[in-house]
DNA sequence: GCTCCATGTGAAGAAACATTCACATAGTTT
DNA sequence: AAACTATGTGAATGTTTCTTCACATGGAGC
């Protein structure tokens, strides 16, 4: 039962996505070479064919998360409307991102992936790092439009954003799907809307 | 270099504070048997004569866990003050709790802790769902008061309380306690408060 | 002081796992 | 069509880790 031969290019996408398919329904502790390979469908030796080691395997998994968080945030880069608007459309991406991807939450929030790991931690940071710049970027734009009010500090503001989202995706993967993200998210942005913005009354 | 003999009372509960330990320094893959009982002073060995095997000594923790967080909601269930007063103070406490014992984090985020155990993973549901109906109870009296808005869903402003805490904790473990928890829960919580409080002017 | 039982020890077994290597083969280039 | 190269395979190796077991020992109770 010879599997098909592919490029190195195919083969280390799907390597990749398969990995990341793992660590979502097993955690960090599931993902074995050959449990990828049996997922992909060749044989485990096979994978250092395409990936020096499972280390660069596992980095492999967090370039694929950068490359989604940060398409997330340049969708809404290029979005017409207020800075209010665009902030509750990057949560609703963020939502739809993490539900059709919900390994994503389960890799971020895993110590497993940069305890030990110098280098991966460091990775990682800057992969939030620089989401939490973006939604900072987007509330001051806030503030200038005169929507959300001057004495927040935006970072302080982008983590509370962050807030509204993870215990959400926590309780979904604990309770295994019972909790309702998006409905959460959208109960929770009214609330937190109320919290940035300038008052109405002058 | 035989280690003093002790009672299983005493050594299980060394253990289980060595395995919580662990988990925070070095992640759910650096808890091994090992690991513990060179922490503890004894033999790998010596530690089945206090737990049948590893997985009671992971329950273990969570059993730590729940007698850290439930101690402290009953801690603001005798205080006086408004609900307002005592939300913030459960706030403090809650950073402080985390602060002290910072693999607790670790522990709840972590999928590996209940990935492939059914049994843990309905263990610590239970868990944050009774502490986020604590936490709700008192977001109820609030609106008794008169004090926090009464369209708001209890358990919706309990999420978020969540939320206030943890993206900061998962920044702290990533920089390597570069974040200041408590300074950016303290900056969150006026906002916060502004979101769920009654309207001052009638 | 003696006995007995719970606790501690070290060696050994068994399973899982990452990684290497020699060999096979498909697909591309010449 | 022949040769070459990249990809796939199966076996083997070395390591780590949990767990068991026979034996040792300290201390509590008689």
């Amino acid at each position: 039962m010879a599997a098909k031969k592919q490029t190195t290019e195919v083969r280390q996408d799907e390597i990749a996505r398969a990995a990341l398919e793992l660590v979502g329904t097993r955690g960090m502790k599931g993902l074995s070479m050959a449990a990828i390979a049996r997922k992909v469908g060749i044989v485990p030796s096979a994978i250092y064919r395409h990936y020096r080691n499972k280390d660069d395997v596992v980095d492999a998994i967090l370039d694929y998360l950068q490359r989604g968080l940060g398409g997330n945030v340049r969708t809404i880069a290029y979005l017409e409307g207020t800075a209010l608007e665009r902030l509750h459309f990057l949560l609703m991406k963020h939502i739809e991102l993490i539900q059709q991807n919900k390994s994503i939450p389960v890799v971020v929030f895993s110590a497993e992936v940069y305890k030990g790991s110098p280098r991966r931690r460091v990775k990682l940071l800057g992969i939030i790092e620089s989401y939490l710049a973006e939604i900072a970027a987007v509330v001051v734009q806030g503030q200038n439009e005169g929507a959300i009010r001057d004495e927040l500090d935006p970072k302080t503001v982008a983590i509370m954003f962050m807030g509204l989202i993870q215990p959400s995706t926590i309780l979904w993967h604990l309770s295994v799907g019972g909790y309702d993200v998006a409905k959460q998210a959208e109960a929770a942005w009214p609330v937190f809307r109320r919290a940035i913005e300038m008052d109405s009354s002058p």
